[in-house]
DNA sequence: CGTTATATGTAGGCAGCCGACATGTGGATC
DNA sequence: GATCCACATGTCGGCTGCCTACATATAACG
């Protein structure tokens, strides 16, 4: 999969993950790897900053924490980051729908 | 919509409407917003260069003609761009089934 | 004669994601 | 006891691609 693909939709995985419970920035990118199959393998290079740029934007907050002598910061998602999640389903549905009509259509799927 | 959910399927969506037949530029950008039901609106700062590249890619071919006075540059599809757009669907059918599955999955969607 | 629709195009900018690099601990292997 | 890998976090620079704004030209309509 191009990596281009996944442009503006980063933040939304990133929260549907964090839904299932905290979690620390390693985890995170384990979990993406689990529950895409081995397909998304995100280098740390993109997920950190991403989680510094939600925790900014207020939809999650972190916390260290020490963890057999390893360094974690764990994120959980807050009110506001729950209520984006539901405002990011929707938007990737509605997204998936209309490049679907225009993908899917085979010569002219029929107007209006 | 915010545009950068476009990003890397640019491409995929011009040449499918080129699939049901040659149309030059405008007549693109009208096709995307009538087959999107009007979500679509895309600027020609954004169809215009992409058209290009296209061609460059050897994925489209584009011939000049003059209808009323006015100038159109007509684009079909090449056998590499029919080729290219069956991969493109491919790919967006994996993409959206890797995605929901992180994002449809409640707390966890069981794994393997 | 001015405005809108048709029609094409470019240049510059911005944002997001990634590659490469840097840092440090703990456990296993040799 | 040295080396290597898994764990764990982070930054910086760059690339790419889409958009904004602008420029150009004709036709039609008022």
């Amino acid at each position: 999969m191009k990596s281009d693909a996944l442009r503006g939709h980063l933040d939304a995985l990133l929260l549907a993950v964090l839904d299932g419970g905290q979690l620390h920035g390693y985890a995170i990118i384990e979990a993406l790897q689990l529950r895409s199959g081995g397909v998304l393998d995100l280098p740390t290079g993109t997920v950190y900053p991403a989680l510094r740029r939600l925790e900014t934007a207020g939809l999650v907050v972190s916390e260290w924490s020490t963890v057999g002598g390893r360094q974690r910061r764990t994120y959980r998602l807050t009110k506001a980051g729950q209520r984006s999640l539901v405002a990011e389903r929707t938007a990737w549905r509605e997204f998936t729908t209309v490049i679907d009509g225009v993908l899917g259509g085979g010569p002219w799927p029929a107007q209006a």
